[in-house]
DNA sequence: GCCGTTTTCGGCCCGACTGTTTTCAGTCG
């Protein structure tokens, strides 16, 4: 069993015991650790071999979970989730992908009325039986009917970053405009620059939270309005987003917006600090912890000990401001409170751009109007890197129309250069494939000859994990590759990543001064923050590229920052912040 | 089920909103 195998385990292990009512915090275990696997990039099976190492010492792993694991990892089973899945009906999952219904009120229904598919909800709810159950009543009835076409629409993924950010700029323009916003910021998943985002959370400081929240509801995006309190709204917006709105006042901007920004998990840890430290951090502020705090309304409690700004909040509990990037409770406070969170890789860093295609083969855009509009975005030097032969379906280019197009591409630089020193370099470059039977889709006498040379993997991605790792290895001590390109191919909400030993790619890598590269596609992101994360303490440098396959796709390269800032990367970490001769001079010698 | 420079037992972050409730449970983030 894979890692993610294994953390999914524990997942439905956890949901099957929320549905049974059991222990909350024995759920936050199972939760907790399905969250720690699935960020590991060595295999549980090697930790597990490894004399020096321990499953224990994997956070928030013990002596039952470790067994566990060894269990899975043995027999391919777990005896417990067997037992545990016969007893839950399959119905329960789609009823709890109606808004509104939770764990509780699933199994109410389920063990009340035999609830066995959502047409038999559907039907009790017409027939008026679920509001005259306990704790049921008219109106959640007909909310449960309303949101009912939401459990049935089976696409529901989660946007992209860059899909969200979309509505969420808008929407940002749209709050600013009204008189009685002032401080106005996303925060959640979006700011935390997750490679998806679920819902849109928006922070705003006013005096009348009621009129920025009616101007929310006013909002030519807004589709429904889910529900309207004193400080909070919530809506559904376009492609049926749920957007969070929370109007708080001056003295609490920071904390709100922080507790907003999450993660879950960063809060839970940075909040068990403060109780450590004996105070209590809410989204107004911090506040000393009195012996009867829970008893205490807010307003009567003392005087907050910051919240105006973040800064305020992260200070009062001895820590320096952590970047929203960092914040999914994994090792980040203990990091920031030794003072030792990296500074972190800025668009304003990247010189160049060093994977793009153009209409030689799947592009968009000629040579020279990738070359303008590289040189409006400010970037230094660019790579040309089209498809090779192999890649049929894009007309990809043999020896010599590669050649022919290097000759354009000297003739263009020659030009360039005579129009002064603020101008660009283009490097002569290739993504040349790895071939289903091993080895490069182009002669090493044609790859020689080349500035920059990329190696992807885009056919026998079936292959197994061997035979896979193999064709990556072999391209990775290829003198003449620079950068893998997608390393692991996955397409986020589309296709798994090939079965690749990760591992064994990055620790090559290392060995043989080959770069990795995280491609900024917002589909992509490949390699993805934990990969990113263990092939810097690798020492491996990483290229951070666009892929374009036209001018705007020029744009994405703040996509790929994001992620490189959530493996906590430096510019030191990113080969493309340096200056063209010290990038060349990178591999060889 | 995990965890421990006060602890191997007794804790485990915190609050808004809704609906169905005479004081709170469930859901959500």
């Amino acid at each position: 069993m894979t890692n993610s195998d294994i953390a999914a385990v524990f997942e439905q292990l956890a949901d099957i015991l929320e549905y049974k009512g059991d222990n909350a915090f024995r759920i936050r275990a199972y939760r907790g650790a399905a969250r720690t696997i699935s960020g590991l990039v060595e295999s549980l099976v090697s930790i597990r071999n490894d004399p020096q190492r321990s499953l224990r010492n994997l956070d928030g792993i013990g002596a039952d979970l470790a067994s566990k694991i060894e269990t899975l990892l043995d027999t391919g089973r777990l005896p417990l989730l067997d037992e545990l899945t016969a007893e839950v009906p399959a119905v329960v999952w789609e009823m709890l992908r109606v808004p509104g219904l939770g764990p509780r009120k699933v199994k109410l229904l389920v063990e009340t009325l035999a609830i066995d598919s959502l047409d038999a909800l559907e039907l009790a709810c017409q027939e008026g039986r679920v509001a005259a159950l306990k704790g049921f009543g008219e109106k959640t009835q007909q909310s449960i009917l309303d949101n009912l076409p939401f459990a049935r629409n089976p696409i529901h993924s989660r946007l992209l970053w860059l899909e969200a950010d979309g509505i969420l700029q808008e929407l940002l323009v749209w709050i600013r405009s009204c008189p009685e916003a002032r401080r106005v910021e996303g925060a959640g998943s979006w700011r935390r620059g997750c490679e998806t985002v679920g819902d849109l959370d928006v922070v705003v400081e006013s005096q009348r939270p009621a009129a920025v929240m009616e101007h929310l509801v006013a909002w030519q995006g807004t589709a429904a309005v889910l529900l309207q309190g004193d400080t909070k709204t919530s809506v559904r917006g376009p492609r049926n987003v749920q957007i969070d709105l929370r109007v708080v006042a001056e003295e609490s901007f920071g904390a709100a917006l922080q507790y907003f920004t999450g993660s879950q998990e960063h809060n839970v840890r940075l909040r068990t600090r403060a109780r450590e430290l004996g105070l209590s951090i809410n989204e107004y502020g911090v506040y000393r912890l009195e012996p009867a705090a829970e008893a205490v309304p807010r307003s009567a409690r003392g005087a907050s000990l910051g919240g105006q700004t973040e800064e305020e909040v992260y200070r009062a509990v001895g820590l320096p401001w952590i970047p929203p990037e960092l914040r999914e409770g994994r090792d980040e406070l203990v990091l920031a409170g030794q003072g030792l969170i990296p500074p972190l890789v800025k668009l304003d860093d990247i010189r160049g751009d060093l994977h793009m295609h153009t209409s030689a083969t799947d592009g968009e855009n000629t040579l020279v109007e990738m070359v303008r509009a590289a040189l409006e975005r400010g970037l230094k030097y660019i790579a040309i890197t089209d498809h090779s032969q192999r890649v049929s379906m894009a007309r990809g280019l043999d020896a010599s129309r590669l050649l022919r197009q290097w000759e354009d591409i000297d003739t263009l630089n020659q030009s360039l250069c005579a129009d002064g020193p603020a101008g660009i370099v283009v490097l002569k470059g290739i993504e040349v494939d790895m071939l289903e039977k091993g080895g490069l889709d182009l002669p090493d006498e044609v790859l020689r000859q080349a500035d920059w040379v990329v190696a992807s993997l885009h056919y026998g991605q079936q292959q197994p994990r061997d035979r896979i790792t193999a064709r990556i290895l072999e391209a990775i001590a290829n003198p003449w590759v620079r950068v893998i390109g997608h390393p692991t191919g996955r397409l986020i909400n589309r296709r798994p990543p090939y079965d690749v030993d990760i591992e064994a790619v990055i620790a090559a890598a290392a060995g043989n001064g080959t770069c990795l590269e995280i491609n900024a596609n917002p589909s992509r992101l490949d390699l993805n923050e934990h990969h990113a994360a263990a092939a810097g303490k690798a020492g491996v440098r990483m290229v951070i590229s666009t892929d374009a396959h036209d001018t705007s796709g020029l744009d994405l390269l703040r996509c790929g920052v994001l992620q490189a800032r959530r493996a906590g990367l430096s510019a030191a970490n990113i080969a493309n912040t340096l200056p063209l001769a010290e990038l060349l001079a990178c591999k060889r010698g």
